[in-house]
DNA sequence: AAGCCTTGTGCAACAAGTTGCAAAAAACGT
DNA sequence: ACGTTTTTTGCAACTTGTTGCACAAGGCTT
């Protein structure tokens, strides 16, 4: 319900052609609110309709030729009134976790590796969030930059966070493994 | 693409109706994967006629009758397969964070009330969780309720986390708001 | 200039999740 | 015994997200 405003926003920041959102959406918005390009242009078409984003005049718009995008003042304005109300966050929904549960009824076969494998990527993920945080916010100063360092420490908290559990997941794991219990494969029916 | 398999644990922790399964839901699995009775009951027509599950048999089984289900061998296995393959983290989807880099282009009003609000409710949740760990886990014995307890670990962990940022994010905002830079309101166009 | 790669836009079909409602059975009050 | 509420199941329509592909323009290569 609000990938429009996440485009909106982008927009606000800087008007931008569709497949440029796209690739902004892999680097800094897309960490917390990702979007296929597919999802981007069905957006931007309704965002248009609505009146609340225009294309930027150009030659003659046909297919393959690039349409920069800039917000209405009406897109303004309904991205404020969203961004004044609330939203309430929704719940979690994490294939690992689940998997884990699986694992206590199923047995943990593989469960190892996949731990393995998912800290690694969220180690990567981290180091990057911190390059990033290095890079572009040396000291913080105007309020729009203190906010989006806001959200990229929001996301070196949970990345932290789950190299953390994950650490402690393995060496959980790892402790059963020779002792009792069942034997990695569950005990079949 | 994993309700199917969510569905295939919780019926083999125990067997249950729709219904059940919906409460169950919404405690503890639902707690890291959520999902409403419609989705429940649709997936329970599929699994059905998958062959993975069945309904144990009752008198006449009709509308308004409950429904009790219980997983057959291929549905097991089907759960194993899955659980020993791979799933990807996928990106986080965050509207708080939206909300935030909103709020960098578009002007802060109403921010402050939302942090608390989320505050609170992440709080009651972390409250939650820890009265579920000190209830159902003493000292976790078998294989199985540590992973369980694992799980329910990572629920506190991102529960702390979020309390914490939240708590980062309150001043720093705070001490936005007196200084410098736009006064709640953005400087408008 | 013919062929090919990249950039950019977009359709169509599908899968997953949400919302609103309806309808059968059972429980309950009076 | 009758109407009301609660439990339980489910349909239908809609929104959101995903996947695979097609098509246009322009640059590059030989």
């Amino acid at each position: 319900m609000s990938l429009p405003h996440a485009i909106l926003t982008a927009l606000l920041e800087k008007p931008s052609s569709g497949l440029e959102l796209t690739r902004r959406f892999d680097r800094s918005i897309g960490y917390f609110w990702s979007a296929t390009h597919q999802q981007i242009y069905r957006e931007l078409g309704k965002l248009e309709q609505a009146g609340l984003i225009r294309a930027l005049p150009s030659d003659q718009p046909s297919r393959g030729q690039k349409k920069e995008f800039e917000v209405l003042p009406a897109g303004r304005t309904e991205l404020t009134r969203w961004a004044s109300g609330e939203q309430d966050p929704k719940p979690i929904r994490d294939a690992l976790l689940l998997r884990l549960r699986a694992a206590a009824v199923v047995g943990r076969t593989g469960l190892d590796e996949e731990l393995r494998r998912h800290l690694t990527l969220h180690r990567r993920q981290l180091a990057e969030y911190q390059g990033i945080e290095d890079r572009d916010f040396g000291a913080a100063a105007d309020p729009e930059d203190r906010l989006r360092r806001l959200v990229l420490r929001a996301g070196i908290g949970l990345e932290t966070f789950w190299v953390q559990w994950l650490e402690e997941a393995l060496a959980e794991v790892a402790d059963m493994e020779g002792a009792p219990g069942e034997p990695g494969a569950p005990r079949q029916v």
